[in-house]
DNA sequence: ATTAATATATGCTTGACGCATACATAACCC
DNA sequence: GGGTTATGTATGCGTCAAGCATATATTAAT
């Protein structure tokens, strides 16, 4: 849009290979994963789409209310409602009243909820670890690495930060980047202040 | 699956991480990246959904039969022939009888749809570009390797090899590796008859 | 030549999604 | 503290993309 944000000229030579041959080759990369696990995530919930992201999210963090779901996922605010509304026909979450809005709605696994979503976190797991398994230790650290870097340069707000962790497994991944680059930037405006 | 993929158990320690963690920031990264340039390459197509990788597709192989469209794209055949059918109507593609099977439809961009095709490729190229913009060289190239080798041992078969490229920018990827993978698959088929 | 397989097209139905609207509660503010 | 605005949720309604089943044409196979 407005911001450049070429730090290389595409054409540039690194090693073997352009730059934009490397940020071809990432892109083919990232969508050859996220169908791999996206599918194979849906293909656990109750129906495909958004449900298998909406199971992972309120697994992480239970109580959770539609509106910050609805963020997350992407959707108008009906289609969310809908969507809850068909979890809860299926008998993988709950509505419950909030504590402390007593507008909101508090979203709750059920036990087969629990059950459902467990399996998405561990089909995601297995699709991924099995595309990495032809690294080396050395190239996985690297990629670990990297990745870290990446992930948090990606989220700016607790939005972004929901939409991107919709599937991870938060127990997998202790001292989670994007948590710190989240605080780190609160500790930003705090100081802005 | 049936397939043990676990090359290394998830809870070892590489380097400063597990292994499980690695695996779950690459699977968020990949979400991340392939979210935005999804997003913003469909905003570009006519339509929103798999209008963007139809276009792309088309754009790098012109004369593309329905059914491989379908395949890379993983729709119905039906879903497929209503896409065509709305992207003839909104003037982007033309339906060309094929040269050497006349049941075959061959699938052309008409001069808009290579405009609306260059746009889909270059917003893609720009998000990704954006996105490792803070990575230092040394970085970038060991990511650029590290996704060569991840990409080759991806791809198995040619509809594989479209549904991963279907965004892809040939021109910016010489050599490209699952080009590479493939024939190097179809080289050990001939061997083993 | 029959039969099976492949490529495309279409009538029909379903169902997810968004828009507009309505209502309840919370936050603000003068 | 009453009035205004903002936030969170629910629902009627229309739209439209997608899949199923089926039909037709062409090619391949036996």
């Amino acid at each position: 849009m407005h911001i450049k944000c070429y730090l290389y000229a595409s054409r540039i030579q690194i090693g073997a290979m352009t730059v934009q041959k490397i940020e071809n080759m990432v892109g083919a990369l990232a969508l050859a994963l996220s169908d791999s696990f996206m599918l194979a995530t849906q293909e656990q919930a109750p129906e495909l789409g958004p449900a298998a992201a909406a199971l992972a999210l309120l697994g992480h963090e239970p109580g959770m209310p539609i509106e910050r779901l609805r963020r997350a996922l992407g959707l108008s605010h009906s289609g969310t409602v809908r969507l809850i509304d068909r979890l809860v026909a299926g008998g993988v979450i709950e509505r419950h009243s909030s504590e402390h809005d007593r507008r909101a709605v508090a979203l709750h696994l059920t036990k087969s909820g629990e059950e459902k979503c467990a399996a998405i976190l561990a089909v995601r797991q297995q699709r991924i670890s099995c595309a990495l398994k032809v690294l080396d230790p050395h190239e996985l650290e690297a990629l670990g690495k990297i990745a870290e870097k990446l992930l948090k340069s990606q989220v700016h707000n607790l939005d972004e930060a929901y939409c991107v962790c919709r599937l991870c497994d938060a127990a997998a991944c202790v001292n989670c980047p994007v948590a710190a680059a989240l605080d780190e930037s609160k500790a930003a405006q705090k100081i802005s202040l």
